[in-house]
DNA sequence: TTTCCTGCAAAAGGTTTGCATGAGC
DNA sequence: GCTCATGCAAACCTTTTGCAGGAAA
């Protein structure tokens, strides 16, 4: 279980979370992007706003918030990890090309899991679905992107 | 186009593919199992037909047959990478516990795709769909297994 | 005999971790 | 004031790459 206040998020059992001012800007970074951006990516925003921040430290927290159910970890196809702050079921597609990743508005596979878990045994807790694709930019410059 | 004799791979424009001991024992090696394994376990269990071979060649080898379409990279959640020697459309099913991967037999989901090429702007070229649970084994022995 | 392939080892990412210091609450 | 979090840098792991010698065809 978790209880998210204005000040501390805390997890049953767990140590108190506190929300330090690098942990605040990581969240807030990533919750007002749609682009579903690699720590590395992450820690250049954060670094507008605090300069020393340190890898590790983007690293840490991205860890931390998505054990907690703030931010959702997306292990697409690409080797690299993305994060997104939209924790709400939905899916994506992943340009081949210049390695940018979109939201996909279709239903949930909800009911395939149900038949799994009594077809194969294992018992299901999720799934991942992702397109694959060339988004309308790389289209259009003729693949010309390279994986950024 | 790929054409496959018992000695050669060729691709079309491509240079010529070399059947050599290595690859040849890669590809059986992989063809051989239903498990999925990762570069680092096909290594191992190539060094004991051939004990010289290195790991560099292991990952050459498979980044060539995979190309060539003789075999198939799967990304899945976890970071590292495993192969397939199925290359037949189908999905997967991976153990949070001991990182197992087992195939999962159900219908495809091209329908899927048609839709969204004309909904998102992405040319829609293909899709992944890997299922997470926990295996049977680790269900028995109350999750006490750990990532291989 | 021409390429392609291999083994070795070093390099190259991305991610994690140990440690002393700093900051929430 | 007690802990947890941070910054720094080194370590780690998987994967890639350069190079000289070896082997398919």
């Amino acid at each position: 279980m978790i209880t998210i206040t204005k000040t501390e998020i805390k997890l049953t059992s767990k140590p108190i979370l506190r929300m330090s001012r690098q942990r605040k800007a990581i969240l807030k970074a990533l919750i007002g992007v749609t682009t579903h951006p690699t720590a590395d990516e992450l820690y250049e925003m954060v670094r507008r706003k605090l300069p020393h921040i340190s890898l590790g430290t983007v690293y840490r927290n991205l860890e931390i918030l998505s054990a907690g159910g703030m931010i959702r970890k997306l292990q697409l196809g690409s080797a690299q990890m993305r994060f997104d702050g939209n924790t709400t079921n939905h899916y994506h597609v992943r340009c081949v090309h210049c390695g940018r990743v979109d939201d996909v508005l279709m239903d949930t596979l909800n009911t395939c899991e149900d038949v799994l878990r009594d077809k194969c045994g294992y018992q299901i807790t999720g799934h991942r679905l992702e397109f694959i694709g060339i988004c309308p930019r790389c289209q259009d410059e003729g693949g010309g992107h390279e994986a950024a």
